[in-house]
DNA sequence: CCCTCATATGAATATGTGCTCATATATGCG
DNA sequence: CGCATATATGAGCACATATTCATATGAGGG
């Protein structure tokens, strides 16, 4: 009924290991951060602008034509992919021209595909 | 699905380029699984669960413990991991012992949090 | 056999999220 | 300036999702 019950509370758990990865894991605030970059990528309207973006820069006008989407729903999230710097943009007169603001993305989109071929 | 009205509707789009890229593109349903797949590492929980098993392979009871979660919590995020084949697992005895399936994943958690420490 | 423990899973619920719509800002042009 | 276009953004809604709770399955030990 309390919390613990729901969990293992023998001595089923390998104590030592558990201490062992204990010691080693990343603070939990880094792997916060961790899964909100990957939930930023963990969605098909992201990832299509990503890939898009991963071949040339665009603009918003671009990619709502090239997505078949409303420019405001690109918009939108492109703020998400801008707050986790996954992209960065240039304004140029009235466009705002999209790139992905760092190597790794592309690698990690290309790793990602790669997984999935399996 | 006339989105027409609120996407740009004059030639502000680069036409030819947005042509290349559309040929280049990957057909949409292998950007559909890669935006599952990184929508199952977008999480905290099973961001956790996973920086843990790149340490060492581990059965539910330990996972519970070390992220001080119930085993139910646990088991469910589990089966996400399974799903996308992120995660394989062995029975022993009464245990089920988790780990890795892909060195990818490994990889890109790595890659994850270089993009992180920016 | 029972009984316990480890794990799995369905239902319910609370929170999060993606889109649309309306509106705001800003740039360029006549 | 006044107007159209490109982009950004807040509110609201419809839908997804992470956890809890209750229960089921299945393995070992008495």
């Amino acid at each position: 009924m309390d919390k613990g019950s729901d969990t293992c509370q023998t001595l089923c758990v390998h104590t030592e290991v558990v201490e062992r990865v204990s010691a080693r894991m990343e603070p939990e605030a880094m792997l916060f951060e961790l899964a909100d970059f990957f939930k930023a990528l963990g969605d098909a309207t992201r990832v299509r602008i990503l890939h898009a973006l991963s071949f040339s820069e665009l603009c918003v006008c671009d990619l709502a034509r090239l997505l078949n989407m409303s420019s405001s729903a690109v918009s939108h999230q492109l703020r998400v992919l801008r707050g986790q710097k996954i992209v960065k943009y240039r304004k140029e007169g009235k466009n705002a021209i999209y790139s992905l603001d760092d190597y790794h993305v592309a690698t990690l989109l290309k790793m990602g595909l790669e997984h999935i071929a399996e």
